[in-house]
DNA sequence: CACGCGTGGAC
DNA sequence: TGTCCAAGCGT
């Protein structure tokens, strides 16, 4: 080995000694969160797979509450197996995306009933149950079981991007970032490097203003070299939806609300909602009435002032209110039911649906 | 591969 | 205010 060489700084495709600074860096820096084991332990695998189930397009913070309250009442994954689904829908509402509420509830059952209530500890396994990806069955794999994988989220696509300066876009860039993520793992813990680059990407490589100073792999990273750093990773423009109108009824019986609940797949699916029309682009609400015909003979409407606006990933929504109060014997119209306001909250109502129920009762 | 799928926070 | 983004998955 020549002194040169030892001497000089290495060249980025070549730091054979990145994954012992990422793990030296982790085991000084590493966050504290409710499912991550402390150093030295072993995690749990149903609280590393409720965890990543949540944390899908979804922040620390907004999961933090909802972790708790699902591993409190459902402590391991045969519990969770057992419940039923509109409990789990129930707990999960406000989370968002809600198909994963869903694949959890078929997931602890497929691991209840076909796997004797114990988690596979493969990727191809895990990767065969539902709402499982690529990426959570790695990262499952990895975090729990300790094997040599990396999942590449996020993240971890945004930390690899800009380290090596990668020009091309996503998602076509996918694979290449999976192979250079993959050279930043050593010989062991796998996870703990895994978790070590998304407390970087969290918590120093933001999508903005990065604070390379106090990063572990600053001195060779391509983008903070040219200075770009910023504008990794690369990605194509996408386009916005358009705006859908629609009405939606807000109809009470003394201290009750008419409500239903939505069709099983699709926007919100499963999830309660109260009675209204389809939300469509160019629509007047004028028109809005007039595609509810199970409720024109209610009562009397009365049309609340203003709007509900919502925006979802792929269009904002405005929503037209009509409120109607109806005589006490009145039965509900088919596939409809009547629940009492004080239990709105254990409801599962997206919140779109608590917009407008809060505007149509004037809460 | 492109799209559908929620919500809340930051700037 | 609009835009982007946050530990993706299923089709």
């Amino acid at each position: 080995m020549s002194q040169s060489r030892a001497t000089k700084r290495r060249p980025q495709q070549d730091a054979p000694d990145r994954p012992a600074r990422l793990l030296a860096w982790y085991d000084r820096h590493r966050r504290t969160l409710p499912w991550r084991a402390k150093a030295g332990e072993r995690a749990d695998p149903y609280r590393v797979w409720l965890s990543e189930i949540m944390l899908q397009q979804t922040t620390v913070r907004a999961v933090g509450p909802y972790f708790e309250k699902f591993v409190a009442r459902w402590p391991d994954v045969t519990l969770l197996g057992r419940a039923s689904l509109d409990d789990v829908l129930r707990m999960w509402a406000g989370l968002g995306y809600y198909s994963r509420a869903r694949n959890l509830h078929a997931c602890a059952v497929a691991v209840t009933g076909d796997h004797g209530g114990v988690f596979p500890d493969t990727e191809e396994g895990l990767r065969a149950l539902p709402g499982i990806g690529p990426y959570t069955a790695a990262a499952i794999a990895a975090i729990a079981f300790d094997r040599r994988t990396m999942p590449v989220d996020g993240n971890i696509e945004r930390v690899v991007t800009r380290l090596y300066a990668i020009e091309e876009a996503l998602p076509q860039a996918k694979p290449l970032i999976k192979e250079m993520a993959t050279t930043l793992l050593g010989p062991a813990r796998a996870g703990d490097s895994a978790q070590a680059l998304m407390d970087i990407g969290a918590t120093i490589c933001t999508p903005k203003k990065p604070a390379c100073a106090l990063c572990p792999l600053n001195d060779d990273c391509a983008g903070r070299i040219r200075g770009d750093q910023e504008t990794f990773p690369r990605k194509a423009p996408k386009k916005s939806g358009v705006l859908r109108r629609g009405a939606a009824f807000v109809v009470t019986r003394g201290g009750e609300l008419l409500v239903r609940s939505r069709p099983e797949k699709g926007l919100l699916g499963g999830m309660t909602e109260v009675p209204g029309s389809q939300w469509q682009a160019g629509l007047e609400d004028a028109a809005a009435l007039a595609q509810a015909p199970e409720l024109k003979g209610v009562g009397r409407w009365h049309r609340k002032a203003g709007v509900v606006t919502h925006v979802f990933t792929h269009f904002p929504l405005e929503l037209v209110v009509y409120s109607a109060s109806v005589a006490s014997r009145t039965r509900a119209p088919d596939g409809m039911r009547w629940v009492p306001v004080e239990t709105l909250d254990g409801e599962a109502f997206p919140n779109v649906m608590r917009k407008v129920i809060a505007h149509g009762l004037d809460l």
